[in-house]
Order: structure tokens, then sequence, then C-alpha cells
DNA sequence: TCCTCACGGGG
DNA sequence: GTGTACGTGAGGA
């Protein structure tokens, strides 16, 4: 029988399970329309055990309310093997999760495959879509999927730009730490500013536009932590809706806030609100949307396979976690669930093993002119890409056996891992876009897309390697991870090798990166013999970061004479500055240190050598002169002198009166709460408390200021960047010291003071 | 001198 | 739905 088919060709812009059967998909049709589209989508998952408990498994499904198909099969676990397993198909994504819950509780012997994944990898893996995808489909009378054609590929690099409604909400302060009064509703149609005050009698109004615009994005500033559940509350209590939702049938999906440990410190993440049918972006909640934006937003989406509000909201450990998963659907290997953190005291081995890391040598102390950095492109992706390293590949008894083989042959023969047929694709396409962007104006309107996709594509890059040595990733195994470091590490060894044999001096390495210089080398193309050198010897991409005119390894501040590895600064042939670990670096460092630090480099970057930077002291003397004046007669600006820092612990967690927890202390007092991971602003003071919270209530008496601390960060900051400049040391202290702290504080901030005693 | 606490990189 | 490095620097007891 002939069904009435309706073809649609779009963009796909959402997945989620439909409420009753299958998926649910959104798609932005090319003839304007936006479709909600239902298609069948039935989901397998699997239990390995005992065979009595198997049996059980089955009787337990057996009686569920919804239909279940049941199977025995034998099916891949990487680590494993072949294994037996009953397998379970329902037709109702929806209803998986809760299964699952019941499932992990009457059974907690079993090993369940495939039993925690989004949807959208499965279909990911299925039908090869990805958000934003372009998408031809016919459908059926019923609105149901019959026929599914993908259109782009997510390796492609110039992705046609959807055609999105976008519409933004924005408040007209930042709701974390003052009060809004306004909200600015922005659309192509609609410029809308309306009184907070006056929010309730205005949610009709609010109801009307999002009606109106129908938005296909909705962009916030703190939509999921503040406007949109103030929105959503006052439009309950009058017993009215709001359209948020495209798809009347679908519920907002609610995740509430939380703090977690990873990338070694604590993070906080907001409470979310996900759209159904439309995407919200809450662009205060959204991961790297500083760095990225929007579109960086997309790739993430793309390459993970995530949908997008998902993909603006996760750490890339998860986006790295999701390739991995739609790889091993695709290669129908089974999926672990995602382990349980168990808290397990490490032994000794484990913590000789994590002591091998990335290989770091110590740099030769001080000024070093005309050097050239290079960098490996992706090291230790690449590693496990042209090695072939993954948990199911590397050799567990000695992971490294093949290790020099591997380096000597550069050939492969083992059959692509997991790992690997993951990363290939993503290092290629950022490989192209970096070669583009390298040969591309920067005013060229596909440069900052590139950018974002590129930055993105870093962060998944770098995660992949740590998520294989972390005990709970799905796909993680140490002696993979160990594999990895150690053939950085020979691979480090080589491209210094073969600097030396080329005549070049090897001032430091540094995990994937090696400086080196030689006398009469000083413009790039006499690099380029070295750079191929590099790579044929190790058969990695390597790259001329630059050279410098001339960069400073600096000592450790504790032991003078001994090099410390990520302290550094130096300025390019093309004026660049380049600085890690010093104080412009740090996120405590105040602005006003962290900007005369930069003021100062920014003169001695002129200097084209060490000889030259002599003539430009006295301009830095003066810089430094008005600066100290600056802040001794009260005359910088107090918001400048503000510390932003991370909260680590809960108020009654900290053990010492440090400044943050004063400060906690009194947003505590006056019922702000921050949790662990969010951020603190501070102002050092004089005496007890030792810090006034930016944030609290009131007014702040400046004349409280700790100046001498602040001079201190001051000095200290300069002296940093001075010290291979000057011989004298009393240069930049020069009695201006003495003076500030002779100064009553409490003189300053109101009225200048005389500064007079600074001229010289 | 020891303890506590926060940060880094990447672009 | 998450990488429990590790070394450095700073402040304070």
């Amino acid at each position: 029988m002939q069904r009435k088919m309706n073809k649609y060709t779009g963009w796909l812009l959402d997945m989620y399970p439909h409420p009753g059967r299958g998926v649910a998909l959104w798609l932005l049709c090319d003839d304007g329309k936006r479709r909600c589209l239902q298609q069948e989508f039935p989901v397998t998952f699997y239990a390995a055990g005992k065979p009595h408990r198997l049996r059980d498994l089955w009787k337990f499904l057996a009686c569920q309310p919804m239909r279940i198909d049941l199977a025995r099969e034998e099916r891949k676990d990487l680590f494993f093997g072949s294994v037996v397993v009953l397998s379970a198909s329902l037709d109702a994504p929806a209803l998986l999760p809760e299964l699952f819950l019941k499932l992990a509780n009457h059974f907690p012997d079993l090993t369940f495959y495939d039993a925690d994944l989004h949807v959208a990898l499965r279909h990911a893996a299925r039908h090869g879509t990805f958000p934003l995808a372009r998408c031809h489909v016919a459908v059926d009378e019923q609105g149901f999927i019959r026929d599914f054609d993908i259109l782009s590929s997510k390796w492609e690099f110039d992705h046609e730009a959807p055609p999105l409604n976008i519409l933004t909400m924005e408040t007209d302060v930042d709701p974390i730490h003052d009060k809004p009064g306004r909200i600015h509703f922005r659309s192509k149609r609609n410029c809308i500013t309306l009184d907070l005050a006056k929010a309730k009698s205005n949610l009709g109004l609010i109801d009307y536009l999002l009606n109106q615009d129908d938005p296909d994005l909705i962009i916030t500033s703190c939509g999921d932590t503040w406007l949109l559940p103030l929105l959503l509350s006052l439009a309950e209590e009058q017993h009215r809706s709001l359209s948020f939702n495209r798809d009347p049938a679908a519920q907002i999906h609610y995740k509430k806030e939380r703090s977690y440990f990873a990338y070694n410190q604590i993070i906080y993440r907001g409470q979310q609100f996900h759209l159904a049918g439309r995407l919200h972006l809450d662009i205060n909640n959204t991961v790297m949307y500083h760095d990225y934006g929007v579109d960086g937003v997309f790739e993430m989406a793309r390459v993970t396979s995530l949908p997008i509000q998902t993909a603006a909201r996760v750490s890339p450990g998860t986006g790295v976690s999701a390739m991995q998963i739609v790889k091993a659907l695709e290669n129908e290997i089974l999926v672990p669930l995602r382990k349980e953190q168990i808290e397990r005291p490490k032994t000794a081995s484990q913590l000789f093993r994590e002591d091998m890391g990335g290989t770091v040598y110590d740099p030769i102390i001080g000024l070093h002119e005309d050097v050239a950095e290079v960098d490996f492109f992706s090291m230790y992706p690449s590693i496990m890409v042209k090695f072939n390293i993954s948990p199911e590949t590397v050799n567990t008894r000695s992971p490294t056996a093949d290790l020099v083989a591997d380096l000597e042959n550069m050939t492969q023969e083992k059959e692509s891992g997991l790992i690997p047929q993951t990363l290939a694709p993503l290092l290629e396409k950022r490989y192209k876009l970096k070669q583009q962007l390298t040969a591309l104006s920067r005013m060229d309107c596909r440069y900052k897309t590139y950018k974002a996709n590129a930055a993105a594509h870093k962060w998944l890059l770098v995660t992949c390697f740590g998520y294989l040595g972390y005990k709970n990733a799905r796909f993680g195994r140490i002696e993979a991870h160990e594999a990895v470091t150690a053939y950085g590490r020979e691979v480090l060894l080589r491209a210094k090798e073969a600097a030396e044999d080329l005549g070049f001096r090897v001032l430091h390495l540094y995990v994937d990166g090696m400086w080196v210089k030689k006398p009469g080398s000083k413009k790039p193309k006499d690099f380029a013999p070295l750079i191929e050198e590099v790579q044929r010897r190790t058969g990695l991409p390597i790259a001329l970061d630059g050279v410098y005119k001339w960069v400073v390894f600096l000592p450790s501040r504790r032991r003078k004479r001994i090099a410390v590895p990520n302290r550094y600064f130096g300025v390019f042939q093309d004026g660049e500055i380049k600085t890690r670990g010093i104080e412009t670096r740090r996120h405590d460092t105040p602005a006003f240190i962290r900007e005369t630090q930069m003021q100062v480099l920014e003169i001695l970057a002129k200097a084209c050598d060490e000889e030259d930077a002599k003539k430009y002291l006295p301009e830095i003397r003066a810089l430094i002169r008005a600066k100290q004046n600056e802040l001794r007669c009260g005359r910088v600006p107090p918001e400048k002198l503000v510390v932003h820092q991370t909260v680590s612990r809960t108020l009654n967690k900290y053990r010492a009166p440090v400044p943050a927890f004063s400060a906690l202390q009194q947003l505590e007092s006056a019922g702000k709460t921050l949790r662990p991971g969010q951020t603190i602003r501070l102002i050092h003071t004089l005496g007890l408390p030792r810090a006034h919270a930016w944030d609290a209530p009131g007014d702040f008496d400046l004349r409280r200021v700790n100046l001498p601390r602040y001079r201190r960060m001051l000095d200290r900051a300069l002296e940093t960047i001075l010290q291979p400049f000057i011989d004298d040391e009393t240069f930049w202290l020069n009695g201006a010291k003495q003076l500030a702290y002779d100064l009553p504080p409490s003189s300053n901030w109101a009225t200048p003071a005389p500064s007079l005693a600074l001229q010289t």
C-alpha cells in the first residue's frame, strides 16, 4: 500500500525522547517552518552475569507494563572480548531511565551495558545525526519519520549557518552581584525593556513575545540561575503559562546546581533549564562561552553529538566520553556504565606511576635572545592516533614494549583502536582549521568561527588524554595513559637530540614544547630544517610557535638558583608578548597589579635585546613611580584592587582565617551563600577582618584598604619581570616603599596626598 | 619553619 | 554526568 509522504529538508535543531514512543526531532525546515517530528526509535540495553540471575532478570522484565523484547546474544566488551548477554529492547526511550534505576536496585550483581546513554548519542550512532546537521526526511501522515538522510558531515569545516531566530534576554546589571531593575528583550523584530518590578503584570506581554518571535535560540545572562526560575515561579503564582517550550507536550528539563571536583579544583555549575523545541543558552552557565561563544558551543555539539543545550553546559570530559560512546556503538562494542566514584586510597605504585608524567626539564635561568619555540601539535592525542594507543590495544604487562620499534618503523599494523578512531577525525579537522587560520586574514568573516571551533576542539583533545588515566572513565585504562606519557617523553627526547645534532642549544623542554637557539639563527626560516628533522625522527606534526626577540626563564622565588619550568615571559619578533605562570596570568591578581605588570612588559617589548632594554628603563621608572603614587594617594579605583578567588569549601571547612573566609562570613551574614566553586570578590583590608566582601551590602570605608599589602603585591609583580634587566636592587623600591608605608592609611582615598615626596 | 590555601594550561 | 597532578607562592601562627 502506497502511503502519502511529506518530504522536508532542513537543520536538526534538537532531539529528545518522545513522551510516548520513539524520539521527538525538531527540524528547522527550509520553508521556514519549525516542525516537531516523531520517529520510531527502539533502544536496547544489555546485562551480563550469572545465568540464573539473568533468568531472574528476564522474568522481571517480562512482567513490566511496557513492551520489552528480550533475547540472548553474544556481544563484544572492549576489555573482555565476547560476552553472553541478555538484550532488552523497548520502544519508548523515555521509559528507560526509570526502568534502569529499578534494575540497578534489584540486580546490583549484574553488569549492565548501554543502559545509561543519552538518546542523542544512540541516534548519532545509528543514523549519523548530529546537532545542526542538514537532513532530508520523509514523513508519513501521522508525523512519523519513515526515511532519514543526513546531507552534511560534522567533519566539514565550512558549516552553513542555520537561519536561527534568536531572542536575547539580558538584565541591566549582573544578578549574581546586584539587584537588576530591568530586563531587555531583543530579537530581529522586537526590542523591549521591561521594568522588573512590574514583571508580574507583564507576564502576558512576555508570553506574547515568546509566541510572536518564536525564537529557536534564547540567549540569556543568568537565565538558568535567576531569570527563568523567577519568571516561571511568577507565572505559577498566577496560574498562567509561559511559552518557553515550543513543544507544549514536553516539560522544561530542570537540573539542579552542584559543585564537583574536576581539573584539580572545585567547579560550580548552577541549576539548568533546558527547553523543548527551542534552545536556551545561559551565557553565565555555559562552559568557555567567553572563549568561544555560540559558534564554539555549536561546534562542541556537532563533534560530540550531544544536544546543544547539553553540550553548552558540560565539561570537555563529558564531551570526550560522548564521542567515545558514539564510536563504540558504531563498532558494536558494549558501553559500560559510568562508574561510581569510589574513594580509595592510592597504592604506592600508583603514586609512583603518576609522578612520571610529562617531561619537564629545568630551563636555563635568565634572559635569552633569538630563541625559537617549537611545539608539537596536540602531542598526546597525536601520539594516541599515531601509535594506536587505546585501552584494548595497549600491552598491559608492559605498556611501552613496542615503543622503540614503533618509533623506528612508523608503521601502522594493528587494527585501529577505539580511542584513536574517535580522535583521528577530530585531530584532522583541527589541523586543517589551524592551517586555514594561518592563511586567513583576521578580517575574514570565517576567522572568528574557525578560531572558536579550533578552541572547542583543543579542549576535547587535551581532556581525552587525561580521560585515559581516569579510573572512572568508561573507556579508561591506566596502562594506556602510561604508554602515552612514555611515548611523549621519548618523542621529546628525540626532538632534543635532533636539535642538538643540528647545532642548536636546547634551553628548555616542557611537556610538548622546546625552546632552542643557535648563533646566526634569527628568522623563522632558519628553524625550518629543525622542524623538518624533528618531524622525520618522531613522525609527529610540530610547528614553530615563533621566534622570541628575547625570553626570560624565571628562578624559583624561594630558591633563587633553582629554575621553575612554567614561569617565563618573552616577546616574539612581531611584538606579541607571551607570559606563563606570572602574576598577569593568575586569576587572583587584582586588575591594578595585572595592568601595571602588563604596561611595563609592553614597554620592555619595544626592546630588541637585553642591551636595548636599558634605554627604556627611565620610561619604566617613571611609570612605576606614577603607579606607586596612584596607589599611595588613593587614586586607584577600588574595583581595580578587587581580588577574585574561587571558593574551595563551605564556611565551616576553613581552618585558617584567610581573607576569603572573612569575606564569605560577611556575605553569609547578609544572607548570600556562595557554593564551593563560585567566585568571591574581596578587597584586602587592614586589621581584622582581613578582607571586605565586595558584594556585601552597605558602604565600604575606603580608608580600610590594606595599602601596604597591595604595595607588596605591586613590588613583587614588578620584581618578577624586571629582575633580569636591573642589577640595582633598589631601582623599583627606591625609598618610595618607605614613604608609602609611613603615611597613615586614613589620609588616603578621600583627599589625594601631595606627591612631592616621590619626585626626584 | 610549618601549615593552609589558591593557582596553573589552552587560546 | 565529574581528571582527586603537584609544585609554587603567599600569608600567618
